[in-house]
DNA sequence: CTCGAACGCGCG
DNA sequence: GTACGAGCGTTCGAG
């Protein structure tokens, strides 16, 4: 073919790899002068010596169009050879969702419009086809694959387009995705994940993901270029980091559009320059940067022997995990919207009594048409309280001094005048017990003038004790007391409105009736998080009058299957602490609260009430964060408990007498950490903690909370990210096996995770479905078929219970329970039972 | 009118 | 000033 056609003779992708580099004598290290600069500054804890790989010259770019199934299996053995396999979808919005991006009055729409239209209509796996892609099994070569684009380059083209999308994803899943001696690599392999799994097809290990690789890595190397800890990745996209690691500016999509006036990528002709270079570009890159970023990583070594540098965590746990998240997405949570409506009415009737309530009581004091607004927290509702009924405030602002309201204050108030308080402070007396003579006690008097009358001297608690007494009621306490609770009660009901019901419910996919939970990894402790909507702070049953939980519904024909990972945390603590005390209990299947407990009380075990135990709980889990008395005071009031100081102190003193370990780990976190600058979890991510060794003893104190925690967390996190890799890769390799194709499993592998891989294929996308994460719980969608369900129950429960390292000396529990809406599970026992199945496990598969 | 800060609340 | 991690809705005031 004649490849001067594609490189045009100004402004050709050869001319302009040339000018981007060429004239720009700064640019001779890898990423610019700038680099430079930060390598020069004095090394801080946690920086590390990086001898950055050269810029290798960009080459000929030797791009061309893959046209027959025949190319691209012989591609597919290209990529074998070299073990490299960039790739990279384009996507457009489907037949029914071909939406031009116009406004009400016609105008093509820019900007934040043009993004969320792009979003909406090409990005969405059930609204939008893969409409080309590209492959790349190296440097400066690349092949696109045509299937909707217009043009003498078009793939299979006696096929119907649907058909040559299937063959296509057919010959990948064969040759491509479950051949490990190949590395699948995208930019943002969370979205080809999406678009793969719309084909039932997986991507199977090995594989990476560049972005996630420079930002890992960014976070610990060159903090300086990361403006926004919060959201790392922000103008750290494929192009920018082309530019800046390469000198090369990639093509922009829009100009490409726009050059061939087009809306979308499967109009622009595909035997132009513009549709050859635009989609291989992406996959060539996605190949240097992997190589590049690679480099790097090999030279950070871990603590750990399992991934002995961040180049094979990177490699074995944090890209491939990209696919988990992209596998949640794609599927999401079913949502009825039936059952919603009629509990948002519920709500919305009592949020409205409750805003009459507070409007009336205002009235009767003379104030009108008080305005209550959407969650009672006004600023007319504030200057109610406390202009106009003169209420006494319990909590107060750090930042702007103003009164709280949230509902600690609230309930803080209700006892304030209920017990006559006027200083939150006061509290405390009302432990003193009340003199039998106090009536006759003039508190704001001395002993040394009252001889006659007052019996003996009293304590200055004593007196302040009676001067509660004898004070007046609050002239509003009955009223305010009335509003307050009403204002309790809009904020409970406000808050499962608007976040819970509302704030979901227009997150509903129109095509799927589900709801698809956006994941990122992007956390401190590298936990995931989760938006629009938050899929992991969905209320618990156990504080959600209206069940929001059980909007989530498993489709007809299914049911949830939950497993958790039971005292999580705790576990991993007795891990990382050396606690023998805490490894003991968890080997002996002891009751950790209960522990705690008979240390605070000084009770035998099982003399150890409920409510004794409830405290030692929330002091065990405390400890954990590096808790303080107060914190935990807090946390009480949160569940409604009032203790006092020394109360909460004695807990967190019985934790530590109980647990030795626990103080000794949060002294040498803090150590490790002040040596090295950072924290570092079980499998080797690293969170940088800048403030570890300041001289401001407040931040530095919040960094020696997070060395402590960190390892904890974020091991956790590490862990859940095995398992849900392994659970990806099962389902992959069984639907492959299930579409008759021969597969081999990732030598790479742990011998255990290998062996549960290897069992009988039972798993297969559109049954088995993994469909949420909440930290220490995977949530699954199965056919509702005991058999299978007990089958993968007990399959992933292995996988969950994996000792993380070998002789680890704790076992990890995991715990199933099955339900038909998320609200409502019973144990798997349970539903066996209801299924009349009471030796429900044959375990057939493992 | 838009945007960010502050607050408050849901989750593990 | 006193707990680790996260996201979102409301209100309010600055620009």
């Amino acid at each position: 073919m004649n490849l001067s056609n594609m490189f045009p003779g100004n402004g050709g992708l050869a001319s302009r790899v040339k000018t981007t580099t060429a004239p720009d004598s700064t640019a001779k290290t890898a990423v610019g002068s700038s680099l430079e600069d930060c390598m020069k500054q004095s090394r801080k804890p946690g920086e590390w010596p990086i001898k950055w790989p050269s810029l290798r010259k960009q080459g000929f770019k030797d791009y061309r169009p893959l046209l027959t199934i025949q190319d691209v299996v012989d591609y597919c053995k290209r990529m074998e050879e070299t073990g490299l396999g960039g790739f990279d979808y384009e996507t457009s919005g489907d037949r029914d969702h071909r939406i031009p991006p116009v406004d009400e009055e016609g105008n093509t729409v820019t900007g934040k419009a043009l993004d969320n239209w792009t979003r909406d209509v090409n990005l969405d796996p059930w609204k939008a086809e893969v409409c080309a892609m590209s492959l790349s099994a190296a440097a400066d070569e690349a092949r696109a694959i045509f299937i909707d684009n217009p043009g003498i380059n078009q793939f299979e083209p006696a096929l119907s387009r649907s058909e040559a999308r299937i063959r296509l994803f057919d010959t990948l899943e064969k040759y491509f995705f479950t051949n490990t001696k190949v590395v699948k690599i995208a930019v943002n392999m969370n979205f080809e994940t999406k678009f793969t799994a719309k084909y039932g097809k997986y991507i199977l290990m090995p594989c990476a993901d560049p972005f996630i690789a420079w930002i890992r890595l960014s976070q610990l190397i060159l903090p300086q270029k990361i403006k926004n800890p919060k959201r790392p990745y922000v103008g750290k996209g494929l192009k920018p980091m082309t530019k800046e690691i390469f000198g090369v500016q990639m093509s922009e999509f829009t100009t490409v559009l726009s050059r061939n006036n087009a809306l979308f990528f499967d109009e622009v002709p595909n035997d132009e320059h513009d549709a050859l270079s635009y989609c291989c570009e992406d996959s060539d890159y996605a190949v240097q940067h992997y190589l590049y970023w690679d480099e790097v990583a090999k030279q950070i070594p871990n603590g750990n022997d399992v991934y002995p540098t961040y180049s094979e965590w990177l490699k074995g746990i944090e890209m491939p995990f990209t696919r988990v998240t992209g596998i949640m997405e794609y599927w999401g949570m079913k949502w009825d919207s039936n059952v919603s409506q009629v509990k948002r009415e519920e709500a919305q009737n009592a949020n409205e009594a409750a805003a009459q309530t507070m409007r009336d009581i205002a009235a009767s004091v003379g104030v009108k048409d008080l305005n209550i607004g959407v969650g009672g927290k006004t600023k007319d509702v504030k200057s109610f309280i406390f202009d106009t009924l003169r209420l006494p405030a319990a909590a107060w602002s750090d930042k702007t001094k103003e009164p709280s309201l949230d509902s600690n204050a609230l309930m803080d108030m209700i006892f304030m005048l209920e017990n006559k308080l006027e200083d939150p402070d006061e509290e405390k007396y009302l432990e003193t017990p009340l003199p039998e003579e106090w009536e006759m006690i003039d508190p704001d008097l001395s002993y040394q003038n009252q001889r006659i009358l007052w019996p003996r001297d009293y304590t200055t608690a004593e007196l302040k004790r009676i001067r509660i007494a004898k004070r007046q009621e609050h002239p509003y306490k009955d009223i305010g007391i009335q509003f307050l609770k009403n204002m309790q009660n809009i904020q409970k009901y406000a808050t499962l409105l608007s976040s819970h019901i509302e704030g979901r419910e227009k997150y509903v996919n129109p095509i799927t009736g589900r709801i698809h939970a956006h994941y990122e990894p992007w956390t401190e402790t590298s936990r995931l998080s989760s938006s629009s909507p938050n899929g992991q702070n969905v209320p618990r049953p156990d504080n959600d009058e209206l069940g929001v939980r059980n909007f989530y519904t498993a489709k007809d024909g299914k049911i949830l299957l939950l497993e958790d990972e039971s005292g999580f945390e705790l576990r991993l603590t007795a891990w990382k602490s050396g606690c023998e005390v805490m490894r003991k209990a968890f080997r002996d299947h002891e009751d950790l609260h209960r522990k705690t407990a008979a240390t605070m009380t000084g009770k035998p075990e099982k003399e150890v009430t409920k409510h004794e135990r409830s405290g030692a709980k929330a002091g065990n889990f405390g400890s954990v964060y590096g808790g303080t008395e107060h914190a935990l005071q807090k946390t009480f009031k949160k569940m409604g408990i009032r203790k006092s100081l020394p109360e909460c102190k004695h807990i967190v003193d019985a934790v530590m007498a109980t647990y030795p370990g626990i103080p000794r780990m949060q002294v040498e976190s803090r150590i490790k950490a002040r040596d090295n600058g950072y924290a570092e979890t079980i499998y080797g991510y690293k969170r940088m903690l800048p403030a570890i060794n300041s001289s401001n003893r407040y931040t530095r104190s919040e960094d020696e909370r997070r060395a402590a925690n960190t390892p904890i967390q974020g091991s956790a996190a590490d862990i859940m990210k095995r398992a849900q890799n392994v659970v990806y890769e099962k389902c992959g390799l069984d639907t492959a096996v299930n579409d008759g194709v021969e597969v081999t499993i990732w030598e790479d592998f742990a011998p255990e995770i290998k062996e549960l891989l290897s069992c009988k294929p039972f798993m297969c996308h559109g049954h088995t479905d993994m469909v949420a994460q909440i930290h220490d719980e995977i949530i699954v969608e199965l056919d509702d078929d005991p058999e299978l369900v007990n089958n993968y129950a007990s399959w992933q429960k292995a996988v969950m219970e994996i000792p993380p390292l070998e002789n680890f000396p704790v076992q990890l529990e995991a715990e199933a329970s099955v339900a038909y809406s998320w609200g409502n599970k019973m144990s798997l026992e349970e539903w066996n039972n209801a299924r009349g199945l009471n030796n429900g496990t044959k375990n057939s598969a493992v």
